[in-house]
RNA sequence: GGGCGCAUAGCUCAGCGGGAGAGCGCCCGCUUCACACGCGGGAGGUCCCUGGUUCGAUCCCAGGUGCGCCCACCA
């Protein structure tokens, strides 16, 4: 028999088998209580990287969890149809053969858009089959599906009726490449080397100027007033007086307004409302008009006939020639600044005024943060808590209009008057004027829309469905920082509002999984770590267990060690497992019957260790879980238990051989949700399984050993002693020797032995003189907490009486 | 500009009011019949700096320094 485990082919046949026999679905079941992780929809497009990798990991570990300890777990999967992101992917295919979408009209591209899934889309899901993730993949859906899409539309009317969805023109954030409007939330910032120019706004009586410093020249067109700050001495006088716009020589008022930073530039500031959303206010505040220079497609407009159709960069060099020439150009220095880019086509932002769709959040946001508030939701850790309470109290408008051909079509009919109908289904008459001529909008909704709706539009919502009842309101959400706001706030209120509580209790925020330098895992910088890369060299088992390992800082590191240190765990165990197998296997029932020290200590340990490793998983402390796991399986099953038993196992011990079954038993229970396969696997071999694993109980602590517990802890202690005094310890040989001198004492039959014993007296002398140090402390007596000298007190009697013991 | 987090062994990181830890790496010794991807032993630390609270601080507080991330309309 191979003496090192190989993860590979045994991962894949667990995940065909647990999937085949059915062990991951959930139906409705009233006597069970539930617990539902609906996990984050992964873009239909994508492909499995660091974070989905680690959020499974997450959501996993705890589903497996609670699906062992008797709870009906829902472990809901599916996809996000991701609107830009699909839409570019295909535009892209399309770029590759000469076209457009244009080219195509918008029907033919949808047409296209679900060929193009059909063949490429969802190839995630099989990697996350691949991991081990034990969502009921039946349960499969796409937040374009049909049922998906009437639980949007009627959202959609819900919060129409209400009158929380309102159509407004206002400065929004315009991709030209994607000609679409776009949420702060998906913008990404970056720097950039520009120059910003000093230019004189001559006074429209001729008695002198204004310079102002601009970084877009290109707007100069459009602007419509020059504002400084009220409190400026330097400007107070021009207040209320006009200059002359350069280049289009309109006359402008200069305006007092509490906006502008009289420490930026000049402290005079160009009104611009159509291009720039601080101006936008401005005007907006000052009922200003909002003319605009730049088209949708990011070129000059008509505005001035002789820029129409130039580049902004082209028109920012004709306007500087122009001032230029008479002087207006005070002066232009390099100027680096942060800018706005689409984060998918990474085009630069262009602010324009733009007839959108908005959802107003003072209302709808109330009951979500009074869930928050009361602790109905929980995220984790609570620093993330406070911040997701900020975020949503701070939630401006959330434009959820988007100019694309791919997502959610608005359900809004507009007649030839200019009425709007809203409706679920396709009204037959205007609801205004009766007017039969209706145009549906084009517009879709953001993403996120749909997104909001996942842990309740999964379940058949707005239908009355058995599994509607049966599985809302869910438990756990995994999810990144950057998230919250963009999507689990966002759940949270329309839970809220729609079912009239909240979709889930707790919300893991997992760490950021970085590359091994501190960099950002990116495909671009070539950092990124292909998680099934990883699978495939370490297994699903080391993988898991590396990013649990990794998950407890805000940001971390890829540690490959973390995923070494999992491989070695799950290659450990099975060979403590051939060593059992081969010596008990088969012959016997495993059964709890303790003889000896040793098998009573393993027993004790191994309910330790089930009370600490659940109560870890439960608190989201995966990396300390992970810990504890390695630690029990090494250091005490393998180098103690199994060295000490061996020699009774060799000689066809029976009682032994139970026992040592049983507590492997107990050991794969409590290492499964972590390392489910290697698991499984070695489970499957012992004799008479009933069941799987994965659905097998997770076990109840015995109680029965504490003594024993205790009494290992002296164990180890005195293999300590025997290496540190020099006598060389071979386990086969000398452990029960070991065992017995050690044991003897808490049997109440004195002990310890020559050299041990000097090194155990060196010990317990050190021990009792900083207990002595301490409470001869007379501040300490009288300050310390009573329980903490009384704990002093206590060690200091209990390392006497061993001195003494060990001195006679 | 606002918020969050991190700084502990050569590396990656646990720990977080009373003994400084793990894995990897390094050194020494072991082909002990589950595992050499192993076993046993060992070296290696101003727990970032300065103050404060405390009987006692790596741990709590304040400030500093250095990193990282998220957010933000400096024209």
């Amino acid at each position: 028999m191979d003496p090192l485990y190989r993860p590979q082919g045994v991962e894949e046949r667990w995940q065909r088998t647990w999937e085949e026999e059915g062990l991951y679905s959930a139906d409705p079941d009233p006597t069970r209580r539930t617990f539902v992780d609906a996990h984050p929809p992964p873009n239909v497009t994508g492909e499995l990287h660091m974070g989905h990798a680690l959020q499974l990991a997450l959501g996993d570990a705890l589903c497996r969890l609670k699906r062992m300890q008797g709870f009906n777990v829902l472990f809901q999967p599916g996809y996000d149809h991701a609107g830009i992101s699909t839409q570019n992917a295909v535009e892209k295919q399309l770029a590759s053969e000469g076209k457009t979408r244009e080219d195509l009209g918008r029907e033919a591209f949808e047409a296209r858009v679900w060929e193009w899934l059909r063949e490429y889309g969802g190839v995630i899901m099989t990697q996350f089959r691949r991991i081990g993730a034990s969502l009921d993949y039946r349960r499969e859906r796409f937040t374009m599906d049909e049922g998906y899409v009437r639980a949007v539309l009627h959202t959609f009317v819900h919060l129409y009726r209400k009158g929380w969805i309102y159509r407004a023109n206002r400065i929004i954030n315009w991709c030209p490449f994607h000609r679409t409007s776009l949420s702060d939330l998906e913008l990404v910032h970056v720097e950039s080397d520009d120059a910003l120019t000093t230019i004189r706004y001559p006074l429209a009586d001729g008695s002198g100027h204004v310079a102002i410093a601009t970084a877009r020249p290109a707007t100069i067109p459009a602007d419509v007033a020059v504002a400084v700050h009220p409190d400026d001495d330097r400007y107070r006088d021009l207040v209320g007086r006009e200059v002359v716009v350069p280049f289009v020589g309109r006359r402008v008022p200069v305006i007092a307004d509490e906006r502008v930073d009289p420490e930026f530039g000049t402290g005079a500031l160009k009104v611009t409302p159509g291009h720039d959303p601080l101006d936008f206010e401005i005007g907006r505040a000052h009922g200003l008009p909002e003319p605009t220079a730049i088209a949708p497609d990011g070129r000059m407009n008509e505005l001035v006939p002789e820029l129409e159709g130039l580049t902004q960069e082209e028109a920012d060099e004709r306007i500087l020639a122009w001032c230029r020439e008479r002087g207006f150009i005070e002066r232009r220095e390099a100027y680096r600044h942060s800018i706005a880019l689409c984060e998918r086509c990474e085009s630069r932002i262009e602010p324009l005024i733009s007839p959108q769709w908005w959802c107003a959040m003072d209302e709808l946001k109330q009951p979500a943060l009074e869930a928050l508030r009361a602790r109905r939701v929980r995220y984790h850790p609570e620093s993330q808590h406070r911040f997701a309470i900020d975020s949503l109290e701070n939630a401006p408008d959330w434009c959820i209009s988007r100019q694309l051909w791919w997502g959610h079509q608005l359900p809004v009919w507009e007649c030839p008057d200019g009425h709007v109908t809203v409706a679920e289904t396709e009204p037959d008459a205007c609801a205004h004027c009766g007017s039969s001529e209706l145009t549906r909008s084009e517009d879709v909704l953001d993403t996120w829309f749909s997104s909001a709706l996942w842990p309740f539009a999964t379940l058949g919502w707005p239908e009355e469905t058995d599994d509607l009842r049966a599985f809302y309101p869910g438990d756990l959400q995994t999810t990144a920082r950057e998230i919250i706001r963009l999507w689990e706030n966002r759940m949270i209120f329309m839970g809220c509002e729609l079912l009239g509580e909240a979709p889930f209790a707790d919300v893991i925020i997992h760490s950021t999984v970085l590359a091994p330098d501190g960099r950002r895992m990116s495909k671009s910088l070539g950092t990124g770590i292909d998680p099934l890369d990883v699978i495939a060299e370490y297994g699903a088992d080391a993988t898991r267990y590396g990013l649990l390992k990794m998950s407890s800082t805000q940001d971390v590191r890829f540690s490959y060690g973390a995923v070494e240190e999992g491989r070695k765990l799950a290659n450990k165990l099975w060979n403590a497992s051939r060593l059992l197998l081969r010596t008990a296997g088969g012959e016997v029932s495993p059964a709890l019957r303790p003889r000896s020290v040793e098998e009573r200590w393993i027993l004790a340990r191994l309910d330790r260790t089930i009370a600490e490793v659940r109560d870890h998983l439960e608190s989201f402390r995966f990396a300390q879980a992970v810990n504890a796991l390695y630690h029990v399986t090494f250091d005490d099953f393998c180098d103690w238990y199994a060295e000490a038993i061996k020699p009774r196992l060799h000689e066809r011990d029976a009682d032994a051989a139970a026992t040592a079954l049983a507590a492997l038993e107990r050991l794969l229970a409590v290492l499964h949700p972590v390392i489910p396969h290697v698991t499984e696997e070695i489970w499957s071999q012992l004799p008479d399984r009933e069941s799987r694993l994965i659905v097998s109980r997770w076990p109840t602590p015995t109680g029965d050993f504490a003594d024993a517990d205790r009494a290992l802890e002296r164990v180890q202690d005195a293999a300590a002693i025997y290496r540190r005094s020099g006598v060389r310890v071979t386990l086969e040989r000398d452990e029960r020797r070991i065992f017995e001198a050690v044991v003897r004492p808490v049997d109440g039959d004195g002990g310890g032995d020559g050299p041990a014993a000097a090194a155990e007296i060196e010990r317990l002398r050190n021990e009792v003189a900083r207990a002595e140090r301490m409470l001869a402390n007379e501040r300490f007596v009288e300050n310390a907490p009573p329980e903490v000298v009384a704990g002093e007190r206590e060690k200091l009697a209990r390392y006497r009486r061993e001195l003494d013991a060990l001195q006679r």
